[in-house]
DNA sequence: AGCCAATAGGTTGGCTGTCGATCTATAAGT
DNA sequence: ACTTATAGATCGACAGCCAACCTATTGGCT
């Protein structure tokens, strides 16, 4: 699956890996990937415009780490972006019920049609 | 929270509404409005060019219904329709496993960074 | 030494799908 | 007469993700 089915919800991804601690983006992509077993495959084009995004809202920071001359962007939550992160779990909770209420409606609870 | 949140799933929200029985248009709105307790509030110039799309895949069918001077369209799944329809909520389910196990990861079942 | 794959960063044009605005028309309520 | 709800529909704008492309370093293989 790719981010296309996650559109409206990559935020919410990008800022959960990063919470047990910082990464660079290239890990970023394996994380999400590893935590989903392998189902979501995020793209480069997609990742860091949306790390950019989410550093220009001071949701995340990012610090250059040079090993030599290999130079790495290693982002960070801020406060700001835990509090969104907090944010974003419960309006997935909330969507999650919402979709699975329509598609898995629980019998006889909604409006009884020709039956 | 509206549709642009359900990118990418409204089709299974629409052909799901149906399964129960032929509705127009109109009250397709209010049946996803209610089913998910007001939370989803779709839009008519989102449902309309959608329900075409099905048709147009022959997920459904529609007919016009002539009360009087009112025409209401009468949308109805068809066969694809419904095994589509049961397609949708297995993706739906691979989908929210995914992005849920990425969310909110169980606790020692991913890679352990610092704790 | 030469080559390729993996890692790491990034940009850009394009496409898809939903939104908001706008239009027409009938029925019912005040 | 006027407003609101119901019912259908179209269309331009916009956001977000993708595919493709580019550069560069590191390390393995031959």
């Amino acid at each position: 699956m790719k981010a296309s089915a996650v559109r409206g919800h990559l935020d919410g991804l990008l800022l959960s890996v990063l919470e047990s601690g910082p990464l660079h983006g290239y890990a970023v992509i394996t994380a999400v990937q590893e935590r989903s077993n392998g189902v979501l495959e995020l793209r480069k084009g997609t990742i860091y415009p949306a790390l950019d995004k989410l550093e220009r809202l001071g949701l995340l920071r990012s610090t250059w780490e040079s090993e030599g001359e290999r130079r790495r962007r290693r982002y960070e939550l801020t406060d700001a972006g835990r509090r969104s992160l907090a944010e974003e779990r419960s309006m997935w909770q909330e969507f999650t019920t919402a979709i699975g209420a329509v598609l898995d409606p629980a019998p006889g609870t909604g409006p009884k049609h020709a039956t």
